[in-house]
RNA sequence: GCCUUGGUGGCGGAACUGGUAGACGCGCUGGAUUCAAAAUCCAGUUCCUUCGGGAGUGAGGGUUCGAUUCCCUCCCAAGGUACCA
């Protein structure tokens, strides 16, 4: 009797689906385990061989612990809401319904012949309105949802709404806009409806906002990020620029800390978690607050004019201004320590850059210049009283002159004159002091607090919102030329050049918020708006980045490490590094000045510690056709929920799928879809009038709105009243083992991950993580081959001949291809008729192609179908060498001829099971049971499934030479092979009298017993290499092991006379003999 | 650049907490069976070798009686990420 495995593999896949043998109970006495492979989406080109891998290895895990006694979930279904069948629509006109119908189809004629143990009853169809109509639920769940900073979690609205009403939102700690604006309970309950509505906008979960959005003109869509890679769409590769649109967006925000430290509590694999960690992006540090400098008040040079130095020498004044405080003269320096004693309720500063001059002491509220004078030259004197007159009549100050003889002899007397003048005069505009009336400031975000005394200039990003309020009038053209030039780029061009160094100076200034210093302000693209404030403060001796833009602008380079060279790069350690230069930090290591640094700034006001993340905000809109519809209508403008009862909102039907002529989404293009608010239907739109009917909103939801609640809908997929029952998920709980592509880290495994949390807060799940175990299975990558061409004739060589000829490579259908790599020409030639009349140069009378490993695609003829493979080995040959080629979280390559080793393996099986006897086991047929069932169980749990199958081949040939047919051994070594080759154990199962599946067969017992050795084959090995083997007894002491080994005469040779130094003696395990 | 994971025969890959490197399979070589082929079975297959043996897990060093395994430095490959302040 053969092994018939096409008749054995229908026989069986019928017998599970006629007797729903794997159909999961939501209860049950039996502990639950849920498994669960990533869903498809069903695309038209069907599955290749690599597609499987996962979905073997949770169905073999699955069927092993159905025979462990679990309850088993292993369901299967369908992310079929995505832009292939779109395209395909727009392309053909084909409805994406129809041509998503018949792929699925096309995957599930597919997945049936592999043999899985899915409860097809549990199917889920993201496309499908009986789903979507929960997806629509959950969006309107967030909508309905805020969430409260104070306990850490989302809220239902109403509780927000309690709170305005009863004190405002003083108190409330909110995950929310930025601009939301201050209120008390009777402004809030002053407000319009439509007020209310937009204020409760800014701290609902999901929320209308106008985004900056990649915008990507050929698809017509905006594209998340992780669907854009190197600047061009993921898809199709085509451009994507930068637009502002509304759009419905995630607050995932709120949730970033908790994304965080949930990973620590699942067991996820470590890159994954690195890249949503990275992704997250959380960074610890400061946010600090500067005062924008005013521009000089007076006239003259036109109001907005700046203060403090000439924006096209400031460069030069700076410079010098510093080197003059550094040097003060002795009289300087004297009426400054006792400006900075007196206590004159003004502040006075130093050396500071004045229109085009440096004054030598200013009061900026009083606007008081004093000046000290050496010795007075005539040339000089000129200069002085122009300079004076300019200062006075020009720029409005008060100008009073000493001489160093005044101060140093007569200093109470100066003092007096200075505050005699400072009474006469009145307090300036409101600019220079330290209160906290200035127009403008800039917020910005470090990591370093603690080189605050390092900062030399400050940089904002060109779109920053204060560039086109601060920029002074000689630089507004500079700014503008290159904001606009910044926005021009793309951002692949930004990406792609991050060499040049670029930016102009605003000509505005900031405030050092301690030493008072004026901070010129730059503009620069390497700042990003989108990350942190969107400004930095510049410590170009801290971080490479802002010294080298330091460094191309001749900008300062202040160094405040002590002991640091930095005179050729930046200098960004952290560990044993002591501050100088910087007054109260002086001498702190840089982990004891960011603590001191956060609490001097929060002490004046100026900044606070801060966390800062990465993460943005998930945009949720696309204008698409394919997704689900938003269960939304507009009134007045302002978004309004259709009742949960009336859902679910079905997709309408449109005429063509792309976006309409006036740039809206398609569903601009329905004609029926509008929102009758008392029929509550969908009514045609010509029925709009914005009383009674409105309309509805155009844009759809995203791929990962479908994908990130589909684990626990299966928990209950045909319930009808709720997205699950609470007993069904209280059942289930989470998914124990998911198994799937590293390549959602960041999109669906980090969405599910925040709707799992929300959905947890709000008291529908009982676990914030849904999965507590995933692995990434490895990409199957082709195996192509390649002929070789001479280039200017028409011959072909082998592979073996090709050295020293000008040849290119072709690739040749891999299915044309040998195990040998053996050529067939006649059918190549067939493939392609362009070969035809070429000559095949063979060696050995053979053409051997070239080898090459490359991701599986049609263009490169390296795609392996498995319906052939089924076709010729099987499935259960097919899914047990899927599992032989390697770890499954590896990447590894395909190649076909392979498989007839596990195909002959199954061969040998079936013949074991051919005379079984009731015959006694011998003691060599249980050893051989029991060794493979403790390695298959121990490679079950550690996914080491490639063992595995290396262990039934062992055991297979041992039992073959052993001649075992003994039923008491081969009864059990069905049950183990189950998992992996289904169709083949049951019909085994079947043959040896059992009736019923083998599928809830219990494990078989390890019972090390069996294993118990006498002796041992030592490896004796002489300063660590093995040189030969010596059977000894087990139970031999270590002495005489010592002394039996010595005796040897193999021992004797390899000594060759010398007396070992010393000899290890591990009983059970080695002899080792030094010397 | 940074983070992560890897690097073992012609190929895919084994090797538990440091203890016989190359299990298992493919391919290859030889043989049996056959009119022949397929299939099947048997033997061999890391490299070098003067057939005694010697070398060997990306490279170099270290710890150890003993290192694919632990430590340090470097090289290479794959994946993720990036003017992230």
């Amino acid at each position: 009797m053969n092994y018939d495995f096409r008749e054995i593999e229908a026989k069986w896949q019928k017998y599970w689906a006629e007797n729903e043998t794997f159909k999961a109970s939501n209860n049950s006495d039996k502990p639950k385990f849920y498994a669960l492979s990533m869903f498809p989406y069903p695309s038209g080109a069907g599955l290749h061989v690599g597609h499987p891998l996962g979905y073997i290895a949770t169905d073999i895990y699955s069927r092993y612990k159905r025979h462990k006694g679990f309850n088993v979930l292993h369901p299967m279904g369908y992310d079929s809401f995505g832009l292939p069948a779109e395209q395909y629509a727009i392309q053909t006109g084909q409805h994406p319904a129809i041509t998503t119908e018949n792929n699925i189809n096309r995957y599930r004629e597919q997945l049936d012949q592999l043999g899985f143990s899915f409860d097809w009853s549990r199917e889920v169809r993201t496309s499908d309105p009986k789903y979507y109509k929960w997806t629509q639920w959950i969006f309107i769940q967030l909508f309905n949802a805020w969430y409260n900073k104070k306990k850490d979690k989302a809220e239902s609205i109403e509780t927000l709404i309690a709170i305005f009403e009863k004190e405002g939102n003083a108190s409330v700690e909110a995950a929310c806009d930025d601009d939301t604006p201050s209120f008390g309970a009777a402004d809030w309950n002053a407000y319009s409806e439509k007020e209310k509505q937009k204020i409760l906008l800014k701290y609902r979960l999901t929320y209308l906002a106008d985004t900056e959005v990649n915008w990507c003109p050929a698809l017509g869509t905006v594209l998340a990020n992780d669907e854009i890679v190197n600047g061009v769409s993921e898809r199709g590769g085509h451009p994507v620029i930068r637009k502002k649109m509304t759009q419905w967006s995630m607050r995932i925000t709120a949730y970033a800390q908790r994304l965080l430290d949930g990973l620590d509590k699942i067991d996820w694999p470590q890159p994954l978690k690195d890249s949503q960690t990275n992704w997250i992006g959380r960074s610890e540090g400061a946010s600090v607050t500067f005062n924008v400098l005013p521009p000089t008040p007076s006239g003259g040079g036109g109001a907005n004019a700046r203060l403090t130095g000439d924006s096209s020498m400031i460069g030069i004044l700076l410079d010098r201004a510093k080197e003059m405080r550094k040097n003060p003269t002795s009289a300087e320096d004297k009426l400054w320590q006792a400006l900075r004693r007196k206590n004159l309720d003004v502040k006075f500063r130093r050396q500071h850059p004045v229109y085009k001059y440096i004054v030598d002491f200013i009061c900026l509220e009083k606007k008081l210049i004093i000046e000290v004078d050496g010795e007075i030259h005539d040339y000089q004197l000129d200069k002085d009283a122009q300079r004076t007159l300019e200062l006075e009549q020009k720029k409005g100050f008060t100008v009073i002159r000493f001489t160093n003889d005044e101060v140093i002899s007569n200093l109470e007397a100066v003092i007096k004159k200075i505050e005699d003048v400072l009474s006469s005069l009145s307090t300036g505009e409101g600019w220079g002091g330290d209160n906290n009336d200035h127009p403008h400031q800039i917020e910005v975000f470090t990591t370093r607090p603690d080189t605050i005394f390092g900062v030399s200039f400050m940089t904002l990003a060109p779109e920053h919102e204060l560039v086109s309020k601060i920029t002074t009038p000689q630089q507004k053209a500079a700014v503008d030329a290159y904001v606009e030039a910044t926005a021009k780029r793309s951002e692949r061009d930004r990406m792609a050049d991050v060499k040049t160094i670029s930016g102009v100076f605003t000509g505005a200034y900031a405030e050092h918020p301690f030493t008072k210093e004026p901070i010129p302000i730059w503009i620069g693209d390497y700042v990003l708006a989108s990350y942190g404030t969107g400004a930095v403060m510049a410590v170009p001796c801290g971080d490479q980045r802002d010294y080298d833009f330091a460094k191309h602008f001749n900008i300062d380079i202040p160094n405040i490490f002590e002991g640091v060279d930095i005179s050729e790069e930046a200098f960004a350690d952290k560990e044993n590094t002591i501050i100088a230069n910087s007054d109260f930090l002086n001498g702190l290591t840089c982990k004891e000045a960011m603590k001191k640094a956060i609490s001097e700034l929060e002490k004046i006001g100026h900044g606070k510690g801060k966390v800062n993340y990465r993460l943005r905000d998930a945009v949720f809109s696309r204008q698409r056709y394919w997704g689900e519809p938003f269960p939304v209508y507009y009134v007045d403008g302002m978004p309004q929920m259709i009742d949960e009862k009336y859902l679910p909102l079905e997709l309408p039907e449109v005429e063509k799928y792309l976006p309409t002529e006036t740039g809206e989404p398609p569903l601009g293009n329905a004609t029926v879809w509008a929102w009758d608010t008392n029929k509550n239907e969908v009514v045609t739109n010509d029925l709009i009038d914005n009383k009674t009917v409105f309309p509805l909103e155009l844009n759809t939801m995203p791929g990962w709105a479908g994908s990130s609640q589909y684990f626990n809908r299966y928990m209950d997929p045909h319930n009808d009243e709720a997205i699950f029952s609470p007993e069904a998920i209280n059942y289930w709980q989470d998914v124990d083992l998911y198994i799937g592509g590293s390549e959602h880290a960041t999109g669906h495994l980090l969405y599910s991950r925040f709707w799992q949390k929300f959905m947890f807060d709000m008291g529908y799940v009982p676990k914030d993580e849904f999965a507590q175990k995933l692995i990434n299975q490895g990409m199957i990558t082709g195996t192509s081959a390649f002929v070789y061409r001479e280039l200017d004739s028409n011959k072909v060589y082998s592979k073996g001949l090709i050295s020293g000829k000008n040849v290119v490579p072709i690739h040749a259908d891999v299915s044309l291809v040998n195990a040998s790599d053996e050529l067939d020409v006649e059918a190549f030639k067939e493939w392609q008729p362009e070969y035809k009349d070429a000559e095949f140069i063979l060696e050995d009378g053979k053409y051997i192609v070239g080898r090459e490993v490359e991701k599986m695609s049609k263009s490169k003829y390296n795609v392996v179908n498995p319906d052939a493979i089924c076709e010729e080995y099987g499935a259960d040959s097919l899914r047990l060498y899927e599992m032989f080629l390697g770890p499954l979280e590896q990447s590894k390559p395909w190649n076909t001829a392979g498989i007839t080793g596990v195909h002959s393996f199954l061969k040998k099986l079936w013949k074991l099971y051919a005379n079984v006897s009731d015959k006694e086991p011998t003691a060599d047929n249980l050893k051989t049971l029991h060794k493979t069932i403790k390695k298959v169980e121990e490679d079950i749990e550690n996914f080491s499934f490639n063992t595995s199958v290396s262990t039934f081949m062992i055991c297979v040939n041992e039992l073959t030479s052993q001649k075992c047919t003994s039923k008491a051994i081969l009864e059990p070594l069905a049950i183990l092979v189950s998992p992996y080759a289904p169709h083949i154990a049951e019909e085994l199962w079947e043959r040896l009298g059992n009736t019923g599946s083998i599928s809830v067969a219990p494990f078989p017992k390890f019972d090390s017993t069996y294993l118990v050795e006498r002796s041992k084959e030592y490896p004796i090995s002489f300063n660590g290499k093995m040189r030969f083997k010596l059977e000894l007894p087990l139970d031999m002491g270590k002495d005489e092991i010592e002394a039996a080994v010595l005796a040897h005469e193999k021992t004797q040779a390899q000594l060759g006379g010398r007396t070992p130094k010393k000899v290890i003696v591990v009983p059970g395990k080695i002899v080792n003999i030094v010397g």
